[in-house]
DNA sequence: GCCTATGGGTGGGGTGCGTCACAATGAGAA
DNA sequence: TTCTCATTGTGACGCACCCCACCCATAGGC
């Protein structure tokens, strides 16, 4: 897919007529990273918000006795960074390649002319991060009332969905996490979710593969998950 | 104090120079509940946003099995029924009076014009946002790294900073909850709950009180909530 | 080729906390 | 006042999950 339909589909530039987000293009800054590399890190001052057009990118937290967790897995056509733009305070996550990884940047002096000038921009903005906020909620929820394996199954579903691609036997969801990573983004440990994940393979709900799985069973899985 | 004082506090307003928070307070209805009555629930379609002028609000969401758990406790010219206002989908909390409340709501449609005729005011609501995302990927976070106890803490703490009034003994914190609330809150069980409030009075870091608790200590309590 | 590092797989012990069960206290109604 | 219902207080028990310990497989460097 090309920059431009990538771009398309991202919150801040679909509000936009195609004229005008060319007009916006002019602005944005390409950043390349390659896996492993980190774009910003947690306690920096920042006001960029970033379009991922290809690739992935990890948000991440440590806490003050050096754990981690990881908030979010973004790919194609997701904003992130936006929160130092609107608040300006420093950053609370890192932002990590966990593949090659090519993103569009846009300063904080870039966007607010089309923030004040175009009310659209501004409303989708509101849209997005009102929906992140449920989204958020919603994993918040699922913290307290599901348990790992539960837990497990419903990232992997969120993941097939995000990034996932049909193929005959299923949904083969190429995630690009190591396992430990996987257990940050559910908030369990690296043993546990191994433990998980082999039980679904076992019962023949998926295969697993190298930073990837192959759904095999969707129903079963999302049953487990609720 | 009055209602244009805690108004202004509001982020919505704080963005309005005084005659055009005037010309917006015309479009407000004010609303009034009585301790334990509902607002809205989850699943309703609704398109107000409403700030609290007097009293307390609690926002819950209850599980697919009847569980509960409260996202938060709102208090004078604290926000809150936006998102739906901002992206058109239902409801996806519970709104119910802890107290006697009175409340100043505002609908899409009275909003709409402000929003794109007046840029800083977006810009307010995108800062609210963003803030609001910030405490919640905090208190993701505390869910996976802190027990029970320490968000106890936490959250009295921060109900401390909110709702806290000196005295000379300490900071005493009319919270307004059953133990019952608060364990929703920081999602843990109410006796587990208690014991950690149990264990808190017992070493004399703070006295337990009908829905308050007077906080005697606050440094010990903010180490334990590390 | 070999050697090291990184990630995956798996068993077992200890424990924090949820669940259950029940007693005690308090607040509001009649 | 007394009765009732909501809330608080506390012990016992079980289990999900964290932590530790270890081995295996694979990939990348030399």
């Amino acid at each position: 897919m090309n920059t431009e339909d990538v771009l398309g589909k991202a919150p801040l530039f679909a509000a936009l007529d195609r004229e005008s987000a060319a007009a916006l293009r002019t602005s944005i800054t390409e950043v390349q990273l390659s896996k492993g590399q980190t774009l910003f890190s947690e306690g920096e001052t920042g006001d960029r918000l970033y379009v991922v057009l290809e690739g992935k990118i990890k948000l991440s937290r440590t806490s003050t006795d050096g754990r981690e967790n990881l908030l979010s897995v973004l790919g194609p056509s997701e904003m992130f960074g936006e929160l130092s733009l609107f608040d300006p305070r420093p950053r609370t996550a890192t932002a990590t390649a966990l593949t090659d990884v090519r993103l569009a940047g846009l300063g904080h002096d870039d966007l607010r002319p089309w923030l004040t000038g175009r009310p659209e921009v501004a409303l989708h903005l509101l849209r997005a991060l009102a929906q992140r906020l449920r989204r958020t909620n919603d994993v918040l929820a699922d913290l307290v009332f599901t348990d790992v394996p539960g837990r497990v199954a419903k990232q992997l579903l969120d993941l097939a969905e995000r990034f996932g691609t049909k193929t005959e036997e299923g949904v083969r969801v190429h995630h690009d996490l190591t396992q430990e990573e996987l257990a940050q983004l559910v908030g369990a440990s690296r043993e546990t979710v191994n433990k998980a994940l082999a039980d679904f393979a076992q019962r023949g709900w998926l295969r697993i593969e190298a930073k990837a799985v192959t759904i095999l069973d969707l129903d079963r899985l999302y049953n487990r998950s609720r």
